[in-house]
DNA sequence: ATTACATTTCGATAGTTGACGAAATGAAGG
DNA sequence: CCTTCATTTCGTCAACTATCGAAATGTAAT
């Protein structure tokens, strides 16, 4: 059976690549700026970016030495932007998913993003 | 944070429990229903079913010495509902989930269940 | 072309998951 | 209360996953 379905939900069953998705709705982001908020190492949070890519949720795009990761919100699959605009409105009292944000919305690329 | 999305995302991250809720679509079924037409064993299955019932999916009520699942489409959590009824418009097209409604809309309880 | 730094890939490892069969539990009817 | 049969729980095992650090790759600027 079709196992894009399964991709999708396997992607999303894992909470630091849901605070993921949930930071992107901030903005885009970098693996570093991942690393940081996720405190994970950079290996890590780029296999689970690349997981979530493959799923279909987020798009990749090359910025100088960085790789932007953005929301996949305009992608062709109904169930990816169902589910994306789904947890849009979810997990907003989380106070965990609250304090990425604020990082998220507070924190610069270039003080931060040294391996 | 909130494990309960997770919860419910992992419990749809695979494709026999895919297949359960697809068929429960038709409507509620037993344990050995779902064995016979998933063609797992009887503990495997009560183990799929009581992942989906603990994300929340689907209903778990006794009539005589069978339980009935069924899909919790009246949740009172609208990350379920959301889900439930995205999976309704979804698979539509795919071989085995068409196989498997077709097979629980012929069979009887009666004839297939004997462990 | 060398350095610096972001990212990805690789190899290893601990923890989780999906599967089974066997044993335990529960319910209905003799 | 004994049997039957559906279901759940338990113990085990193989496969998969999340994680790390180290090595490899890619890109920009010196």
């Amino acid at each position: 059976m079709n196992r894009q379905v399964v991709k999708l939900f396997k992607a999303l069953g894992d909470p630091n690549r849901i605070r993921i998705i949930k930071m992107l709705e901030e903005r885009d982001l970098c693996v570093c700026e991942v690393r940081e908020i996720l405190d994970l190492s950079n290996s890590t949070v780029s296999k689970h970016l690349s997981i979530l890519h493959d799923a279909g949720l987020i798009t990749q795009t090359k910025e100088g030495k960085w790789v932007n990761y953005g929301l996949n919100s305009k992608s062709d699959i109904d169930m990816v932007r169902s589910v994306i605009s789904m947890l849009k409105s979810s997990l907003l009292d989380d106070d965990v998913i609250r304090k990425d944000s604020e990082f998220v919305k507070k924190v610069d690329r270039n003080d931060i993003c040294q391996v």
